[in-house]
RNA sequence: GUCCCCGUCGUCUAGCCCGGCCUAGGACAUCGCCCUUUCACGGCGGUAACGCGGGUUCAAAUCCCGCCGGGGACGCCA
């Protein structure tokens, strides 16, 4: 085989922010590509159409356009091999595992969530793997016919080897051996017709004539899935390079729990987008001098695979700090700095959203200043003694912070619905409104007397909201007695819901 | 729990592939000093790391094995 055009892709899916781990891995991706004169593609993973929405799609393509790293083909720009949603391609999909069962390599399932959740359960009990156990796989043809007649909703499963071992080839660490016994049957088409990744990525890259896909670690082990169904579908497979995952401090994934994850935050905390994406291309990988500053041209011009280290490199703010500071002293010139500030803040929209906040409370036009501090600020300087100035003792502010942390990520994100998530948290712990707020107008506006503070978060944005709330409960502290734990837990409890983002 | 990946200062990393130049280099953070009307910037200096144990070798951060530690995956999420 000649040497094809390199194309690489970044394949987000559009649930919730966009995340900063997206934009890492659309860098390297990108600059993969561009060394070798390829081409990058963006396309969107949408196929879970429970969680998949239209907004965060486009703050997606918003805040890697933001950053700088523009795609060859995608969505909105289209391209030779679309669509570049994964949702418009459900046929080539259906196709492609229709061709699988047709060839034997795949088989109908109809066994319930219900059973499969037991299943788990039972092996999980027993110490085995979690796996699927094959009970449909056994089932006669003539059954699975009649089934199908009697309409009985099903999903397609991957047959896997059942036995041997499967070897993956990683660019960066070699051989990978995983055996086929610890393999999943996994689903590839969902009871409502839409693939699962596994399907989907691998059709996709094949048809998109991806070469290289540089993903996050997370994927080493549903390699061997995609590996299988390249061999079965007879393509060649793109070569495969795990990237190290970007961390907490503690070394966990990076998650918005405990860390602002979304690229927005960062961009509303007047960050530069050229700082930002040179601090990500300093995760995990160095220039060949190992210089701390470098453009996106630069790395570009001096990437290679090579420079990558495996160790899971912690996403330090302070270090994106300094690194922020020395481009905007380095590299703005004072008319260039201005203007970058009248595009962070100090321009008409959005001083717009804040006069109509504070016009009553105005009395000399210079007013202004400390009434609107917190809207161009990032975390503010608070204490606990000013979080506790209200009717609530410590632990119930500390239980109300928390609750709050955990509820804004499901709330709808504008005034009436940041209300409604106040109203809900005060009935649920038996506190009137007006007893709960005052320490969240300290928290959110530095201060008990400020803006209003529903529309106040809306401007401000989740993020930074987020990011304050956060801020405001390191200053307090975890509720103390266990009563008040055991409080908090319950509360929490009832809306754990939210799953981790990516 | 099972499997997989990873392991150099607190953090990001250079060095590792092709052993000696490593009494392990740089940066952030931290501490001290200098510059300075303050702060910041800048300059100078300090503290601080090859996870542990075995090999191989004249020689190991660099190669091999074991252990330990961390992380990830085990979804009709990606």
């Amino acid at each position: 085989m000649s040497n094809p055009v390199v194309r690489t892709r970044v394949a987000p899916s559009p649930t919730g922010d966009p995340h900063v781990g997206t934009a890492y891995v659309a860098l390297f991706n990108y600059c993969f590509a561009k060394k070798h004169g390829g081409q990058f593609i963006l396309r969107i993973e949408d196929t879970d159409t429970a969680r998949s929405n239209p907004q965060s799609e486009a703050a997606i393509m918003n805040s890697l356009r933001w950053l700088g790293l523009t795609w060859d083909e995608g969505p909105e720009i289209g391209g030779p091999h679309g669509p570049y949603r994964q949702s418009e391609r459900g046929a080539i999909y259906r196709e492609h595992a229709d061709r699988l069962l047709r060839d034997g390599n795949a088989f109908r399932c109809f066994c319930t969530s219900e059973r499969l959740d037991e299943m788990r359960i039972q092996q999980r009990a027993a110490g085995r793997n979690a796996g699927y156990d094959g009970l449909c796989l056994r089932l006669p043809e003539t059954e699975v016919q009649a089934r199908l007649v009697a309409g009985e909703p099903y999903v397609v499963r991957l047959k896997v080897p059942d036995h041997g071992t499967c070897v993956v080839k990683d660019l960066l660490r070699g051989d990978i051996e995983i055996g086929w016994d610890l393999v999943d049957m996994q689903i590839l088409l969902k009871q409502d017709g839409m693939p699962t990744y596994h399907l989907a990525n691998v059709v996709d890259d094949h048809l998109m004539e991806i070469t290289h896909i540089l993903r996050g670690e997370e994927w080493i082990n549903s390699a061997p899935k995609h590996q299988l169904l390249y061999q079965y579908f007879g393509w060649q497979m793109p070569a495969l390079c795990h990237l190290p995952l970007l961390r907490n401090p503690d070394k966990s994934k990076l998650s918005k729990r405990k860390n602002p994850t979304s690229i927005w935050f960062y961009k509303r905390m007047g960050y530069l987008p050229e700082a930002l994406l040179n601090y990500l291309g300093r995760m995990a990988w160095s220039m060949p001098d190992d210089s701390e500053k470098f453009s996106l041209a630069k790395m570009v011009e001096h990437f290679s695979l090579e420079r990558i280290s495996l160790g899971g490199p912690v996403f330090d703010l302070q270090k994106l700090q300094w690194l922020n500071g020395r481009w905007i002293r380095e590299d703005l010139d004072e008319k260039a700095l201005a203007d970058r500030v009248r595009e962070w803040a100090l321009n008409e929209n959005y001083l717009m959203k804040l006069v109509p906040l504070v016009q009553k409370r105005l009395a000399v036009l210079s007013d202004l200043g400390p009434l609107t501090a917190p809207f161009f600020s990032g975390l503010l300087e608070i204490t606990a003694d000013q979080l506790l100035q209200g009717k609530l003792d410590a632990d119930t502010v500390a239980i109300a912070l928390e609750v709050t942390l955990a509820r804004m990520e499901v709330a709808e994100w504008t005034k009436s619905g940041i209300e409604a998530m106040f109203r809900d948290i005060a009935t649920k712990m038996e506190i009137k409104l007006r007893d709960l707020l005052p320490p969240f107008y300290v928290a959110i506006n530095g201060q008990p007397a400020s803006a209003p503070l529903f529309d106040s978060m809306e401007i401000l944005g989740r993020d930074l909201c987020r990011a304050r709330l956060r801020h405001a409960i390191t200053q307090l502290g975890e509720p103390k007695s266990d009563d008040n734990k055991r409080r908090l837990n319950e509360l929490l409890g009832r809306q754990e819901k939210s799953g981790e983002e990516e």
